[in-house]
DNA sequence: ACAGCTTTTGGTAACGATAACATAAAGATT
DNA sequence: AATCTTTATGTTATCGTTACCAAAAGCTGT
């Protein structure tokens, strides 16, 4: 079986030189329209494919962003890669992506992996790596853009908000409307980080108001499903029965519990609120609606994109850009 | 700015030739222990990575598995994305995703890019592609995968299932019921050709049945959101009130519309039967359950990932791989 | 000590594209 | 007509890695 044609070979049958093959691969290139279309047809008689690598490795650009994401089975997480590819693409720069499955050291691994491909820039989710995997990403001497989060120590520009600030909001929220035993459902490890960060801004927003916060139910690792935050709610039913609303750590566990209430005979919010987090689809569906908060994770996704696309001015300091999440009232908490 | 230090530069720094940095950078290598160690050392002290572009060039050979869904924001998708990167990862193969909007010309343009990139095969959701796109592929001389569907001109192998002879299972399901006044509730183009099949199978179903199948509500555009599904079962229960039960594209337009029943006060499945497609977590979840059909996505893409692994075996006839679908009998459907 | 092994090491030439320079042909200007 | 531009084309070297071959070094047994 023969190997794939060449602009060697697209050349010979077009009877120019490769240069004026590679020339006539581009747009701008001064080449005579006659040599154009000879060229053209050649290539398409053989069914010439343009070599990236070969290119890439003489111009030492790859045309690569290297995207680290806990898992591709969010929407949140979906919506973000989406934006930044559809922004990137436009600009002819590919997404590699790679999922970390909420894992440090999976995480460093597979950060190693995407820098052999030699990427422009990478785009992380979160703000929590190993030492080696800063050693690594700080001598790739390429733009980093941590995301969904606010890093005191940013490798690089960062893309994000405070995941504890907004559950200073959902406290706030609830409180305003009387309710005070409140309970938070989220992971028990601190591998997701970000949901760790929300756990921590609800126990400080107690905090600060003299409300106790020992309703604390862990569903295990990374990601709580809706499956889980039904068994969190009817945990909390049997062994906590007075309390007045839950806070989940998503979106998805919040549907959950409000399952678990429609199930009990719970009802929803007079007997029970129920809040989330992500502004997911669901949200706006379920019934009744989830109070929530939604990320703007396209909007997460378009500033990354910026950052990248506006290379040149990657030589001046870091930026810090704050998405300013928005507290969506649902019917899941109680009117005013 | 200094380029960042290549295998010379390591192979001055340890004091031997750049041949034996090669060697001692993977493992069977016939390098002596010392040797070995010594370039381990200079490498970490340079910060070198190997550079993927300059390996794969030489050994023509990419590493890539070009991937092409219709969108990422698609738990199934996702899914199957996932069961397909982490399988080849553990052989050092790289998905190289892409989404097609579920757009063939937007499909035919991915493919032209991912090509360029030399995967090492493509695996692609559904069988309907452009001619200029089957060129490509057939003109690649890589394997080629098509999922999700069982064409009737494959490209290469296939991993999929009827999409249509679901549909004969859940009319089967519902008419065992007693329920004969049935809807579909899907999109009103054929971008999602899934869908359109889907579509297809419940028509032929019913004719079979000698049933009427002039329910049909277009949603438009693809992805049919759970809003859409919404909406749907929101007109047709003004529009055909006397319906008795309602099959969904997906899970999602299904929640969408058990929630409209729940708004609606119609009770569900006595007032109103409920089917969805998918086995998305929600269908397990929500009150009532959602009977649907579970295509098992992890295995179409573990499936897809052992026909990629099993390179030798490829010269043999092109394999059809049938997953076959199950019906997920919940509580959105009467019982017997 | 020496032939006959195996193991380790190094030099050279690719892989397929393009930047940089050089040259030839055509067109514009005096 | 002679010179200066502009445009079109070709030649050479290179990006960082590895296959291939050849040579050197380390062993073994007589």
């Amino acid at each position: 079986m023969p190997r794939p044609p060449t602009m060697k070979d697209v050349a010979r049958a077009a009877g120019v030189s490769v240069m004026t093959v590679s020339r006539a691969m581009k747009d701008g290139g001064s080449v005579s329209a006659e040599a154009r279309a000879r060229v053209g047809a050649a290539a398409r008689d053989l069914g010439y494919v343009f070599d990236a690598t070969a290119a890439n490795l003489r111009l030492q650009r790859t045309g690569f962003i290297a995207v680290t994401v806990p898992t591709l089975n969010n929407a949140n997480f979906a919506d973000m890669v989406g934006a930044l590819s559809r922004a990137l693409g436009a600009e002819g720069l590919q997404v590699l992506l790679g999922a970390t499955g909420y894992d440090v050291a999976q995480e460093e691994r597979l950060v190693g992996q995407l820098l052999r491909r030699r990427p422009e820039a990478v785009v992380l989710t979160g703000g929590s790596h190993t030492a080696h995997c800063r050693d690594m990403l700080a001598k790739a001497a390429i733009p980093v853009i941590e995301t969904w989060d606010l890093p005191d120590e940013p490798l690089g520009h960062v893309v994000g908000f405070s995941n504890a600030a907004t559950m200073e909001m959902m406290v706030q929220h609830l409180t305003s409307r009387g309710l005070h035993r409140i309970a938070f459902v989220g992971g028990d490890t601190n591998q997701d980080t970000r949901g760790a960060d929300r756990k921590r801004g609800f126990l400080a927003a107690m905090a600060r108001r003299g409300l106790a916060a020992d309703r604390l139910i862990g569903m295990g690792a990374p990601p709580i499903s809706m499956r889980q935050g039904a068994d969190a709610m009817a945990r909390l039913l049997v062994e906590m029965p007075d309390t007045q609303a839950v806070i989940c750590v998503s979106d998805l566990s919040a549907f959950g519990a409000l399952s678990a209430c429609a199930r009990a005979g719970v009802r929803v919010p007079d007997d029970m609120a129920v809040a989330g987090f992500g502004a997911y689809e669901i949200a706006s569906v379920c019934v009744p609606t989830l109070t929530t908060i939604d990320p703007f994770p396209s909007a997460i996704g378009a500033a990354a994109a910026r950052l990248i696309l506006a290379r040149d001015t990657m030589d001046q300091p870091f930026q810090r850009i704050e998405v300013t999440p928005r507290l969506v009232i649902g019917g899941s908490t109680p009117a005013r």
